[in-house]
This record gives structure tokens, C-alpha cells and sequence, in this order.
DNA sequence: CGCACAATTCAAAACGTTTCGATTAACCTG
DNA sequence: CAGGTTAATCGAAACGTTTTGAATTGTGCG
């Protein structure tokens, strides 16, 4: 159990009396070694604690064993996305079970995304890419496609070839938010949309104006509210957006975040949400506490399951199954009554510890 | 810019006639290469997008230009952290100026902290790992320190060989607050620590003690409140106490799931933060905003900073600095108008937008 | 006994990089 | 111009692994 020579295929050779190549070959069963040969090496192998160099394997085989997702900082100016942990919780505990590891690349707002995908492949920083903010004609797609560099995104393209993907049903979230919001009687129904031209905005706006139609409201383009994905900028337009209308009666928030800001605005705004029946429409993960949770309808979709599903889908690229076959949407689940859904998690949570 | 035949070094000193060594050399300004050649070499680099592959390079050098951050999965059962992100950022941008990249080791809940941290050392996963969640005698900085390893851990040790760590001062902290609080003419402060024996738990305690020591007031047990640092359980834990304590006016917390906590069990417990005058102490990084805001004093550091220095230190380390020269304690800024502070970050950030 | 054939094992090459030591060319000194 | 010094470049080895092709044994059959 000496440390100082690290235990690598040779030593391991040496000290068994064997060539590299039989003990390499035993270590992953190869059928030309004697079976009882095999069961020596890897006792051997167990016993020393011998682990093969990643950098060795890669030079080799090509294979890094690692998979990268890109994590877009900007959104952690003010109060960041808890749920992209989750994500990364969900994506890495999936990828253990393969032995594969995951590295999490930071987008910096200065770098383009396409940069930072560029760099994971021609530095080989990992065998394939996980990334979100795709948007309907994506570069960061195109450049993998082009190069065939394995990869997951997170979110639809409307590129022709098709890829993996792993979505959010926003158009059918956004749909069913508007038909009961009609059906409550609700007539000016403010969408609050990120901007940067990502596909679900444009999916969600679908949907939204799927469900005007289908419940005979006016399409209003002076209620679709775009702005970056953050509270103060959410906040700053909806806000603006309440003191030129006085009718909106409810709003569809993007996600958590924008969903704060929401809150934000209708009380710098001076209004009593149980008082003014403002109704305010979210979507997520794992929904935070809020400033007021009457009136409050929560489109919940769990974010660790995101990530499972983005990895399983990585998983099986690199397995070789057909990217047509790695296409999933997922519905959310809505939620009505916030702090019981709470309460449910919590037991939940409780059992499965 | 053909696209077949991957740049290496190899093609690119085929294409300027050149050698491998001599290309090499020439990338990273060696001085037996004459000027105008490292120019010429440098600009045919650029044009065809040479990138150094990770993998030759590590195998080469042994080093592998990247650093672990080990990510603690469990905590994200509920609320997640958001604030690990700001740190991840901050880590991950500091070590981008020098060709750095960060991988982010998820820790679930099977699989013991030294486990992790053995994985990256044996597989050479990375140059060096930066942890969380520090204890006084931590086993993951002994091993680190016998096969030396370099790290840097968030959070003192009581160990007797010195190492480079980043550092809250929950002690001063601690005992500013209760310095203020009992000068309001508060009896009965309770304090909330974490579970699980980190060192910062102590410290906090220590500060505590020390305050009331000096303003004469009794050190009672029954007000020290130890639960997981989740919402759920801090909720419960300290619902418990206001309901067997009465005279409970404030209560000190330890991150921002804790406060939510202290607050969702203040509501429960039937108290109206203004009518009743309870006082909630919060600790943490970016305030969210809260269920209620009055009455409430939050000691902040930003912990994208906190990345920042921890990858100051691990980059320091690499390059040979002493450990005992990496060390650092970092002070709390005391938020007495949460509103106001907002307010102020928000200005702050678009300033440097 | 000679030959083919299978069962084991091995030597060597390759992946991309850095670096030691050697080589060449050019320049200076006496 | 011989001999020495410097500047610039190059060839080759090494890192740890997998894999191709070859070598060594043992066995069965004619």
C-alpha cells in the first residue's frame, strides 16, 4: 500500500509478473485472457486501489467520460435560479451511475454562447454538451450538428435536422392558464415575456394567443410585456404596464423570478391582492415563499427531473441511439393552493429520507 | 479553415513548416524562439482556431487545468441554495483568467464528503478542490493534507497544520447582533445553529456566549435551537421553541432557508412581527424578499466575492504560494433597511451594466 | 513425428503535448 | 581562418491507455 509510485496499468504489470496488455484487457473482461488470469488482476487491482487516468483513457479512446452543461450566470445579478441546481443535482446523479462526471461551465455575459460551446469541443473539455436559452434558430445547435458533437438542449429549435432535446410544455401552460383565467372572467390578461428571442417565448405567446381566440378575447399587443428574466427588470415593466392600464386583471409571469417581480410592482403599485383580485400566474420549479400567495396560480414542473431526463437523453446519445427518439416535453402540473402543495412536498420529501 | 483533420500542433507545424517544438514553444512565448516567429506562429494559431487539447496537455504536465467544486446536493431538497451559484460564478470567472476551467462535483447523500473529495485526487479529476460545509476536524482536509493535495475550504478547521480557507465571521457577527439586540433592551435571544458539527456552528455560539457575557446577560441552553439548514426544519424546530418559551424576542438564524423558517414559524405560531416586536437576524448572501420585512436585521456578504477569493487562494496555491498566506475571514455588512439595500444593489448593478 | 489450430500472452504503435539534449547556422574573437 | 559562442530550430522521448498484429505455448489429428 505504498504511495509514492502511483498505481498505474504498469506497475500493476509489474508487480503481477503479466504484460500491459493482458492486465488491461482483464480489467474490462476481455475474452482472450484466461479466466482465472482475470480474477488475479482485478484482485490485484482492487487491492493496490488502481484506478485508470482519465488523461491516459481520453489520449486513447477519445472519451473524456465527462459531460458539460453550461450554466448562464448572467441570470445571478440579483437573486440567481435556485432550481438550476436542482437541474445539476437531477443531471449529475444520473451520470454516476455511468461513470461519467459533469462539468459546469459558467457563461459569462461577455463570451457568446456560441463560444462557450466552441471551447468545450475543440478543447475536449467533455463528450458532450447540456445547455439552455436555446432559441428557434439556435447557433449553438447548428454548431453541433455541423460538427456532430453530441449534445441536449434545453428548450425546442424549429431547425430543420432534428436533435435531442428536453422542454417545457409552455404553449399548453400558457393556454390552460388563459382559458380559467376567461372562464373566471377575467378580460385583460397581461403576458409577461423574457426577451432575447428564446422558443418558448414564442411558444408561450402561441398559446396565449390560441386560448384569446378560442374564448373570443381581443388580441392586445399592448399587453405582451417583454424583459430580461430578472425581479428589477420584470418588476420595472410591470409595473410600468399597471400604471398605463388600469384593466389588467391578471398576469402571466415566465418564471420565479419574474413572478417576484410581479408581486413587486402590484404592491409598489399600491394594490391589495386580495382586495384588487389581481391574479398572478407562475411558472417553475420549487416554488419559493412569496410576498402574497392569494391569488395565486403556479404552473410547477420539477427541476431535478429536468436534469434526469437531460442526462438520460446524453446518456443514450453517446450510446448511439437516434436523436428523433430523444425528444421530450413535459406537461406541467398546476397548482392551485400553494401552501398546501408545500405541505405535500414536505411529507414527501419526509418519506423518501 | 478546413475541418477534417483536427488542428494540433502537428497540422500547424506542418503548415508553416515548421517543428513541433519549435510551435510549441512559440504559443506560449518561449524566448529561444525568434520574435517574428512566435508572431507568425500566434497568428497561423489564430486563424485556424488552435486550441491545446485538455488531454495531451494534462498527460504532458499532469495537470489538468481544472478545479473541483463539490456541490452539496442534499440541501437543494427544498429551496435550494441560489447563493452557491453567485458563488460558482465567482470562482469560475476568476479561474477563466488563467485558463482554468471548473468542474462541480455533486455530493448526494449516500456517498460520504470524503469520498468525494477522494474521487478527484484519484482519478485526477483536477488540480485541486474547494469544499464546503467545513468541520473542526475535517476529514476531508486531513486527506488532502497527507497526500497534498491542494484545496482550499470554505470554513475554518481546528486542525493544527495551517491551509488555505475563506471564511465568514459568524463570531463577530453573532455578537454584533446580540450586542444590538440586547442594547433594545432584549431578554431572551435564541439562537439557531445548523446540525451537524461545522466549525461556523461553534463559532456562532462562541460569539454568542461571549455577547451575553458582556451584557451581562444568562447563558440559558434551552435557547439554543439546532435543525437541518432547511426551511422545513428550521420551521418546525423553532415553532417548537415559541411555543414552550414565551418570552422569546428575537431569534438569530444562520442562512436565509433558517430565516424563512423563523418566519413561516412566526406566522404559524400566530405573531404579528410588528405587533409583537419580534426581531429575526438573518445571515446570508442576496436577500430575497421575505414574508415580512419589518423587524428584521440580515448581516449579507456576497458570496460571488466569496467564489472570487476562494479561487484567488486555490490559484494562489497552484502557483506555490504558502497556505498560511491564504487565509481569510471576511466581515458582514449589517442590513438594518432591507428595502433601502435593495434598492441600492439594484442601482449599483445597472451602474456597472 | 509433423502440422494445423486454438488458447494465451506479449511487444509495439498510437493519441497530443512538453521538454531534454542535440544540431545547425550565424556571428564574434584572436 | 580556426575555434568558440550564441541564436534558432529540431528530433525524440515521455506521460498512461487501448488495440493491432505477432509470438509463444499447448493440444489434437493425421
Amino acid at each position: 500500500m505504498q504511495s509514492s509510485p502511483r498505481i498505474n496499468l504498469k506497475t500493476l504489470a509489474e508487480h503481477l509478473g503479466l504484460s500491459i496488455t493482458t492486465v488491461s484487457r482483464a480489467l474490462k473482461d476481455g475474452p482472450e485472457v484466461k479466466p482465472e488470469t482475470v480474477a488475479r488482476v482485478k484482485q490485484a487491482a482492487a487491492a493496490l486501489g488502481y484506478q485508470p487516468d482519465a488523461g491516459g483513457v481520453y489520449l486513447r479512446t477519445g472519451r473524456t467520460m465527462k459531460i458539460c452543461s453550461v450554466f448562464f450566470a448572467p441570470e445571478v445579478t440579483d437573486y440567481g435560479d435556485a432550481g438550476f441546481l436542482a437541474q445539476v443535482d437531477g443531471v449529475s446523479r444520473t451520470l454516476e451511475g455511468d461513470n461519467y462526471n459533469l462539468i459546469v461551465l459558467a457563461q459569462t455575459a461577455s463570451q457568446s454562447p456560441l463560444d462557450t460551446v466552441r471551447r468545450v469541443f475543440q478543447q475536449r473539455l467533455a463528450d458532450g454538451v447540456i445547455f439552455s436559452r436555446t432559441m428557434p434558430m439556435d447557433e449553438r445547435v447548428r454548431f453541433c450538428l455541423e460538427y456532430k458533437f453530441p449534445f441536449v438542449s434545453f428548450g425546442r429549435t424549429e431547425l430543420q435536422t432534428s436533435h435531442a432535446f428536453v422542454d417545457h410544455d409552455d404553449e399548453g401552460g400558457v393556454y390552460d392558464a388563459v382559458i380559467k383565467l376567461a372562464g373566471e372572467g377575467h378580460r385583460r390578461i397581461a403576458l409577461f415575456n423574457p426577451t432575447g428571442g428564446l422558443t418558448y417565448a414564442g411558444l408561450r405567446l402561441r398559446g396565449y394567443q390560441r386560448a384569446l381566440a378560442e374564448v373570443g378575447l381581443p388580441w392586445d399587443p399592448s399587453l405582451l410585456v417583454s424583459a430580461d428574466l430578472s425581479v428589477w427588470a420584470s418588476q420595472a415593466a410591470l409595473l410600468a404596464l399597471l400604471q398605463r392600464d388600469r384593466g389588467v386583471s391578471a398576469i402571466l409571469c415566465a418564471n420565479q423570478l419574474s413572478m417576484f417581480g410581479a408581486m413587486e410592482a402590484a404592491l409598489e403599485h399600491g394594490m391589495d391582492p386580495t382586495r384588487d383580485g389581481l391574479r398572478i400566474v407562475g411558472f417553475g420549479g420549487m416554488p419559493f415563499r412569496m410576498p402574497f400567495e392569494q391569488g395565486v396560480t403556479y404552473y410547477y414542473q420539477p427541476q431535478r427531473r429536468d436534469g434526469e431526463e437531460l442526462a438520460r437523453h446524453m446518456l443514450a446519445l453517446l450510446a448511439g441511439s437516434a436523436p428523433e427518439s430523444l425528444q421530450t416535453v413535459l406537461p406541467y402540473q398546476r397548482i392551485d393552493d400553494l401552501q398546501r402543495f408545500r405541505l405535500e412536498l414536505r411529507e414527501q420529501a419526509a418519506g423518501s429520507v
